[in-house]
DNA sequence: ACTATTTCTTAATCTAGGTTAATGCATAGG
DNA sequence: CCTATGCATTAACCTAGATTAAGAAATAGT
């Protein structure tokens, strides 16, 4: 376990990796994606102060996701048998965080989707642009423009 | 941690249930779906033999799905303090599949997900009826028709 | 400060999948 | 055995969001 600076722009893990690492973000703000057979990226997660990012597949498999840096970061750098899954409870918020995912993608629309969004991460939307949230949302940036000026015209 | 025995169509857990158990089946099938605001389901996940099922909101939180029982089965149920948390490996395998469904979500259209799905789960298209393999990807029950009829006429 | 590049927005069109409704099949219960 | 309820499929239509294209606004590089 050792702590690392990082600038924004670094590619800390690219898809195919062997996938031995895990990254505990003290400062900065990272986000992990995959990248689909027509080249187009998907945001799985962003990990502001306090979260971890890493793939979640198993250690000995290449990875599926990408990590980078979106604002310059202070990371702890964990090996991923030892430290990582010590921390037990946190691997159990992490699980939370996806099953909240999956439902949201299978149940809501993009406009509640966004709504949510804004709700669980108010400090997000202000950090990174628009096309990344959308990309998360899993929409394109067309439409998330689309939902905002609903939501505008409503409130 | 104790062995139960469960019939066909048993409900193990109601959304708003205190969120205190896990289940490990040793034999038959279970699910456990979402209910959205027009009452539709979601499955989230199918736990056959050797699956786990459980919700993954925090111990202390209302449960967000509901478990039931699709085959009668043998299930052993578990505290979510102690015994669950101990198999780390496992844990990471679900979170490894949570992860890969996200991004099928994010990425792959109605087609390319059920061809994903009978891949990765054969055995279990044989064993619950198309409207649940439908609602697991995320679709209507007709446009799993049209999806199924499209790939005959192809191959 | 000026240009180049990327980002955001708008509008027009297209499409995957949803909705509704009708029909044929099973399965379950009397 | 007959009816009732639920399941799968088809078809006609509808809608959320994708795609394409073009312009405006912001950022970055020199």
């Amino acid at each position: 376990m050792k702590r690392i600076k990082v600038k924004k722009g670094q590619i800390l893990q690219q898809i195919g990796d062997l996938n031995t690492k895990g990254y505990q973000v003290e400062s900065g703000l990272l986000r992990s994606y995959s990248i689909d057979e027509k080249g187009k990226e998907h945001i799985f997660m962003f990990a502001p102060e306090g979260w971890m990012v890493s793939d979640n597949v198993p250690r000995t498999e290449p990875s599926e996701l990408c990590i980078d840096v979106l604002e310059d970061a202070v990371l702890l750098q964990v090996e991923k048998n030892f430290d990582i899954e010590i921390n037990i409870s946190k691997l159990v918020k992490r699980m939370a965080v996806l099953q909240k995912r999956i439902i949201m993608l299978m149940s809501a629309s993009a406009i509640e989707r966004y709504e949510h969004f804004i709700e669980t991460y108010p400090d997000i939307v202000q950090r990174v642009p628009q096309r990344m949230i959308a990309s998360y949302l899993g929409i394109t940036p067309e439409a998330l423009s689309k939902v905002k000026r609903e939501r505008l015209s409503k409130k």
